[in-house]
DNA sequence: AACTATTTATAAGA
DNA sequence: TTCTTATAAATAGTT
């Protein structure tokens, strides 16, 4: 959004990525909060700038609280990757499926120089 | 965005949220992402939906090591809640490693019933 | 799941 | 720098 069409890398001016920060950084909260607010979520997002500058937006609940709760889950399963709550792959196509997508990624990170890429499974309440 | 300007309260319809929240938090983190990427910062963005999906994305560090800077920064003690911190993927080995680690997770997954898997990727940019 | 009319975000310019 | 503006991008309602 812009006069022109950004590359998506990192801006090598220090004063153009300066007030790219600052403009982004205010759209985003903006946007965290207007989802937590629509959709009713619960989110926290934390920024750290380069200069060490941290942002806390809370959704419906503290900052602190939505970690403990990711703390509290990621700390109960079978890995740091996995985050637990109930429900199930149903069928062995559906893992197949899963084990292709994990491989792919890790295709990525072996070949993309620029970007580490790892998959984290998150593992969700099945909906009633 | 969108044909008409959206009160900023929580949306009643339960079908009409659902759907804002797909797109919407698909937005925001095409938007951590570009923040993240252009502005080499460090971001960690946590979402609970209503249904206990969590999301997780991780800009320049792991989620956890962003979360343990907050931790850090607001409070001295976080006692029993983190364990370690990762420094990523720096090898082939490393990732074969994680994939054998996702692998056996996956295949702990597909046989317990009560759990449903969803995917998501973590990009973090590689150290140098 | 695509489309499109609009609103919104934002890169450059003033 | 803060404000403006042209343009890109996101998205609410539609099909």
């Amino acid at each position: 959004m812009g006069r022109v069409k950004l590359q998506l890398k990192k801006i090598e001016d220090k004063h153009d990525r300066q007030i790219s920060f600052a403009n982004r950084k205010k759209g985003l909260l903006k946007k965290a909060f207007e989802l937590s607010t629509l959709c009713d979520v619960e989110i926290a997002l934390i920024i750290f700038s380069p200069s060490g500058e941290l942002l806390i937006f809370d959704g419906n609940r503290r900052a602190e609280d939505t970690i403990k709760h990711y703390i509290d889950l990621t700390h109960q399963q079978c890995g740091r990757h996995f985050v637990k709550s109930s429900s199930g792959i149903k069928s062995v196509s559906e893992a197949e499926y899963l084990e292709r997508t994990l491989k792919e990624a890790l295709r990525r990170v072996s070949l993309n120089k620029g970007w580490r890429c790892l998959n984290i499974q998150v593992l969700r309440k099945k909906e009633d």
